[in-house]
DNA sequence: CTGAAAGCGCTTACAG
DNA sequence: CTGAAAGCGCTTACAG
């Protein structure tokens, strides 16, 4: 509407735009503007309450200052913390962030970069989703900077923030050993996704390690499914010949499912049953057992998934970065 | 970088910019283009990979298909979700979102609005922070689309998207009545925003009618100290004369850290002390009582904002839409 | 040292 | 009916 523009200013101090443009952005060392002049066009900009048009300034600049971030499934507590830390780092930066869900439906994905693409994103934060390699291979060639997050693809050139996933799953699997199980359950998503194969390498190598390993064990759930698939594995573990005594949950949308399914059967935790799970729950805190988890570092996520973004906008060379976080064991009995 | 514009497809059609741009929107209707030209147009457009750049488009249309949404706690479940399903109905009216947050802060929800102001959104979708009042007025005093989400504030001349807190805590109140509590309390937040205060009308108009109203049995946090605060309301609402047999949790994060304290010094739900919350918890999946909690309508709250503000920017009247939905009590023991 | 002009990529009112 | 031109609000390379 009555949108005051540089013009504006201009005409009423009466200087050219360029000098206003100068001034309101602190650049008036190289062109000796005046101090007088300066004050004045200063004052008249607050007097007329300006405000700068970021879109006008995005296009001739060719920097929109605004992140795409694409996330896998927001409604899950651990994404949506993500979400929230990366926003506030790339506040720093002076940069606003356009959130979207894909939903773990590549289709979208795609559909998303591109939506974002037209808006001109300077880069990307993503999570991608199974079945997307093609989609972020398209993205990586069309030279815009991106970063994935928490999944990856191993043989994309691109930067990528992860967590050691097999290493924090071989921790956690050997926890329960220590703790005396037998036999030991992995309950995870049935996907190819790189960083579940590796909660699952972990497990595995922890029980070969220890003489331990039964395949019979492993039971992947569909995420489409969960609500029947979960309490279907957890009722086909209990049926096992041989009495499965301990659980690693390896995300926490199936330790959710599969706590409860436990607690309707009455089956005592832990000493029915001792479980780990990957990633914390807000449930935790009700209940009154104290269940050991993989604790990620989601804070130090965002912030570097925000920092190696904004180095690949700024120096705009095409290398890659691949940062590795640990994470560690939360709760574990003494 | 090597981005293609229309003047490119022009360009190599042999055509102008202004047809390629008609063709493109499908506006071919009024300036009849010739078949073969047009598919032509789209042939190029295709080769090229040719993706418009809406930023540009945005400038000069004057709008940008942004929203902007201000949340003041994300953190919170309720929140997120309502986030959620914004940028779901958003999508549908393709729009894109930007999200952020204000942890409560009226200060920081006066940045935001600026920071999004400059970013050219076409209108806000904002819940509001205490103190946030003047912030808003003046918003609505620069022309711009707002709707208030979950708060509002009474005086202002605004769109707003609410729960009748009123009866749904009149509800939960005279749940806990029927179900035989003598000394019901409340834990609320302490401040002075009108669905907080609604919530503790609806509270004390049950206990009114029933004749057992105790004003001691208010206890008011402090949304900063909640960790400090609610355990010492518990506590201190245990050493009542009066046995203390029902407390109504006014919100989420307040009945989280309150049953918390309750389990934690072995009083039983319901036997020793029944409860109500407004919202539903994740956590409750995973207690194995039943709690009855006020559910309010998500997702409807989500949409009823979009569709709201979409009036509001299309048809660019001051009018303004107050919408008030109902709440409902679930997991109510028969 | 500083102002006038060009141009980012698009759309639309207007002249031919 | 269709193309050439203007202009959205900004920044910056360039001429004076």
């Amino acid at each position: 509407m009555a949108q005051v523009s540089i013009k504006d200013i201009a005409q009423k101090v009466g200087v050219s735009n360029a000098t206003v443009s100068l001034v309101l952005n602190g650049k008036e060392k190289g062109g000796r503007i005046s101090a007088e002049v300066a004050s004045r066009i200063r004052e008249v900009a607050k007097e007329l309450n300006y405000e700068p048009n970021n879109l006008a300034r995005s296009l001739r600049v060719g920097k929109s200052r605004t992140i795409g971030l694409i996330i896998a499934d927001i409604s899950n507590n651990f994404f949506a913390s993500l979400a929230f830390y990366i926003q506030e780092f790339a506040e720093k930066y002076e940069y606003a962030v356009i959130i979207t869900n894909t939903n773990e439906s590549s289709g979208k994905m795609g559909k998303m970069i591109n939506v974002l693409k037209s808006r001109q994103v300077d880069g990307f934060i993503i999570v991608p989703t199974e079945d997307g390699e093609k989609h972020i291979s398209e993205l990586i060639a069309s030279r815009i900077p991106v970063v994935l997050l928490d999944r990856y693809f191993p043989d994309l050139p691109v930067s990528h923030v992860i967590v050691n996933n097999y290493h924090a799953s071989l921790d956690a699997t050997n926890l329960l050993i220590n703790l005396g199980c037998k036999n030991v359950a992995l309950l995870m998503y049935d996907n190819q996704l790189p960083h579940m194969l590796e909660r699952q390498k972990g497990y595995e190598e922890a029980l070969k390690k220890a003489n331990l390993f039964n395949p019979r064990l492993i039971k992947k759930i569909n995420y489409s499914l969960i609500t029947r698939d979960i309490p279907e594995a957890i009722d086909a573990l209990l049926e096992e010949e041989q009495k499965v005594d301990g659980i690693f949950f390896a995300t926490n949308s199936i330790s959710m499912l599969g706590i409860k399914r436990l607690m309707e059967l009455h089956i005592t935790i832990p000493d029915d049953m001792k479980i780990v799970c990957f990633d914390k729950s807000d449930a935790f805190e009700f209940s009154n057992i104290s269940i050991p988890y993989i604790q990620q570092p989601i804070k130090d996520l965002g912030r570097k998934a925000v920092d190696v973004l904004m180095e690949l906008i700024n120096q705009d060379t095409s290398t890659f970065t691949k940062i590795e976080l640990f994470a560690h064991l939360l709760n574990v009995p003494e």
